[in-house]
DNA sequence: AGACTACCCCGTACTCTACT
DNA sequence: AGTAGAGTACGGGGTAGTCT
């Protein structure tokens, strides 16, 4: 209800099923549809949504063979080095946590187990896209507009984001590779594993940093993040079940929560930066009331 | 303790129909 | 004619429960 007059995701990209190979009755006997090697006349792409693909990886690549008498139903899944993102079209888990949203710069061609998000212009950043398909917002609208195996082209465009995407996405962005830097050291084999905690952390920044685009009360933002809890997130190197401790009360913005203020607070110390309420937050507490006042 | 079984979850392949 | 969405089938893998 909050987000009804928000823009859809359909708005800010394309959003479309991969495509299909054509059964295996009408395949010509000595045609190839896909291959490891490569292929002459075949572009990279990926076959499968691999299970256990995290969301900084992308599925096994392989060579495809865009021959119309191999793929008659092409939808966007031919178009090749166009950057998208690309959701998992089978859902992850029944879980809240049910999308993987993969980061592809180069542009692959893909099957119908996936959906391509493109943007419609050049001022949406990738690594934005990135952090809306994977956001606690996405995942909790799709989940809660189907608890069908499929994640529906249809309600995936109409998951809601952000209107001021457009001047603040420069904070969301910087989370996003920061996370996707230290998930991914460029030296992989010679650095040690990143620190799970440390990742978790990146991770949830990039969450606090969407969360403030949507600019949801207090409460509301808290009840959607509680959404999550007792679930495990999909897609991640680190085990995460919950924004907040059980016995977390107070309803403040992740995006506070996680600050460096908080962290070198205590429990008590933040009780009284509560009770002691400064002018502008005793203004957004009354604000977020007047958002519900029941 | 180990073997076995049934069941469920999930991913994939393929097909069909309604709709534009 | 092409696409979206739904339906069916099947198999791999995990796991709880039971049996030996």
């Amino acid at each position: 209800m909050w987000c009804r007059d928000y823009p859809s995701f359909g708005e800010l990209a394309h959003i479309g099923k991969g495509f299909d190979f054509v059964g295996q009755d009408n395949l010509p006997s000595d045609a190839v549809t896909f291959s490891v090697r490569r292929l002459r006349d075949g572009v990279p792409g990926f076959v499968n949504f691999d299970r256990g693909l995290q969301v900084h990886q992308l599925p096994k690549r392989v060579w495809i063979n865009l021959d119309p008498k191999v793929i008659p139903t092409p939808r966007t899944g031919t178009t090749t080095k166009v950057p998208q993102i690309l959701w998992n079209y089978a859902r992850a888990k029944r879980s809240p946590w049910r999308l993987k949203g993969l980061l592809d710069r180069e542009g692959h061609a893909v099957t119908s187990r996936f959906l391509t998000v493109r943007p419609n212009n050049d001022i949406v950043p990738l690594e934005l896209l990135w952090a809306l398909a994977n956001s606690p917002i996405a995942n909790a609208f799709a989940h809660s507009h189907s608890m069908k195996r499929d994640n529906l082209t249809g309600m995936m465009r109409s998951i809601p984001v952000p209107i001021v995407w457009e001047t603040d996405a420069a904070a969301t962005v910087q989370a996003v590779k920061a996370y996707l830097s230290a998930v991914t050291p460029e030296m992989e084999k010679l650095s040690p594993s990143p620190d799970p905690q440390q990742l978790c952390r990146l991770l949830l920044q990039v969450d606090a940093e969407v969360l403030k685009l949507y600019d949801l009360p207090p409460r509301l933002e808290r009840q959607l993040l509680d959404y999550f809890r007792g679930h495990e997130r999909q897609g991640v190197p680190f085990f995460f079940d919950r924004y907040y401790p059980a016995d977390y009360e107070p309803c403040f913005p992740l995006h506070e929560y996680l600050s460096d203020a908080y962290e070198q607070s205590t429990a008590g110390s933040m009780r009284d930066r509560h009770e002691s309420a400064t002018p502008e937050m005793a203004a957004a507490m009354e604000a977020a009331v007047d958002a519900f006042p029941e």
